[in-house]
DNA sequence: GGATTTCTGTGCGCCGGGTTACGGAACAAG
DNA sequence: CTTGTTCCGTAACCCGGCGCACAGAAATCC
């Protein structure tokens, strides 16, 4: 590992290696993970558990008749590979990339044996599972009682706050599969908050300008589990154990400078946002 | 606690006292549970672990306008109280009791004494948690896709795997708490069950006549749970611990006798049943 | 046993989201 | 530049579940 794949840390691992675990390192390696990438399938077994940090990870559950639905995100706040530590090597859910970046991957032996070994680093991700479950039971009350067009700002913003910009790179039927909605719905939601000035549509690409006015018509879910991170992850009533940098981070970043084909579009991203 | 308590034992109980950890019957304080006692509430300090016997417990999510969703279901195969373990003494969800019955309370430094000390323990427990994991998801999936109807025939079922008898003590308006939906939309679709001659509605009270056509009402979700938990707690690939009874027993209990005013109304669903 | 409360059965209008279908715009390959 | 593909916008129709309203039946309480 280079010394730059640290400018964008995973923030749980920080704090395991803050912890004493410093032996993680050397079973660190640098993947790059591209948009659908599937780190690992429903009821097969997990070997890797991944520590995103520029990336987003999507856990989602198959239906029978191949519907889906995501049931939780990790980004740079958190592991995928839970059951690795749980005392089963499967789960029902695939694991499948959201948002293309990096992440660093571990053996799952070794985070077993670490995670056996060291109270501290047990700790900390018993705590982040506890959190994962917060998360998962938010999404399914979510699930029976808010709207499309909630939902869909709720996780455009669960997203931004994981990435180092505010332009998403994935289509409208992707984000369907992951609400488990039609394409048509997101389409006429994402329609909606751009005739209202909060997003801007492009061709598998959403930027949002807004991110004030987003919060105001998502659902209560996502302050909710922000909330719930920052409580689990970032605790006041400090533990025994000492602790990394926060882990929950919410970014606000302005709109980046277009590199150069996109130059006219984002022209028009910045005017708006302005 | 008496012999007679044993009668209608928790199987996660007893598999954690097979794995060599008999110090947690000293602490052990048999508890009767009524409909619609808090065990704990959202956001408050959970102080004791619930093993249920004889009653069902369901972990309840609430919305702020007072919208409730029951996220996941415990009976005599598990726990209550999975966060003192899990390194936070508090949940977003509450803990009601769903069915009235009997459970074993255990003082929660005791059982998380048990758990830092008995990698045995810890094994069956974390186990246990990711089997609730998978309920949860499984919930989540099931509010976006199934319909009240198929819904419901899950839940019964869900109730009946953990009931000595094939009677429910529950309101339809209970029932549409925990589903997520309106009364009347459980009544309406009880009845239905109830003219196809698979159910019979009393006040309050509601009973089980033909389980099988129940079963291929229901949607996948209940045949997932089951399968997860057989896997998960009745492991085939023995892990390093011995473990006790299988943990889930599925029932087909034949309709109890009437024990003495309810006898014209259970003559009727003995007569059915047949 | 009469009154009150609690619970269930039912009906109607409404609406969000699913189903189906099509047209057009952006991008990639040649 | 042309062609083909992918993705987004829109529209007509249908249906499950919600909101509301009410009546009748079972339990409960004097």
């Amino acid at each position: 590992m280079r010394d730059s794949d640290y400018s964008h840390p995973n923030h749980l691992l920080a704090a395991l290696m803050a912890a004493g675990s410093e032996r993680l390192l050397s079973g660190l390696e640098m993947v790059s993970l591209k948009f659908g990438d599937v780190l690992y399938e429903s009821e097969s077994k997990i070997r890797y558990a991944f520590f995103p940090t520029t990336s987003i990870v999507s856990m989602v559950y198959m239906m029978e008749d191949g519907a889906t639905d995501e049931i939780a995100a990790v980004g740079n706040e958190g592991i995928i590979g839970v059951p690795l530590f749980m005392g089963s090597e499967t789960t029902p859910s695939r694991a499948v990339v959201r948002c293309a970046g990096s992440a660093l991957r571990l053996k799952g032996t070794v985070l077993l044996d670490e995670f056996q070994q060291s109270m501290a680093v047990q700790q900390l991700l018993l705590r982040y599972t506890q959190s994962l479950f917060a998360q998962i039971s938010q999404t399914a009350a979510c699930n029976r009682h808010h709207s499309v067009h909630q939902q869909l700002c709720r996780w455009l913003l669960s997203s931004l706050d994981r990435l180092p910009s505010n332009e998403l790179k994935i289509t409208h039927e992707s984000i369907a599969g992951m609400l488990g909605v039609r394409r048509e719905s997101v389409s006429k939601e994402a329609a909606e908050l751009q005739t209202a000035g909060l997003i801007l549509n492009g061709r598998g690409r959403i930027t949002v300008v807004d991110r004030r006015r987003l919060e105001t018509r998502a659902c209560e879910c996502y302050r909710g589990i922000k909330r719930e991170f920052g409580r689990l992850l970032n605790p006041a009533p400090a533990p025994a154990y000492t602790m990394g940098p926060p882990v929950m981070v919410t970014r606000h970043v302005p709109i980046p400078r277009a590199p150069q084909a996109q130059a006219q579009w984002s022209a028009i991203a910045s005017s708006i946002a302005s």
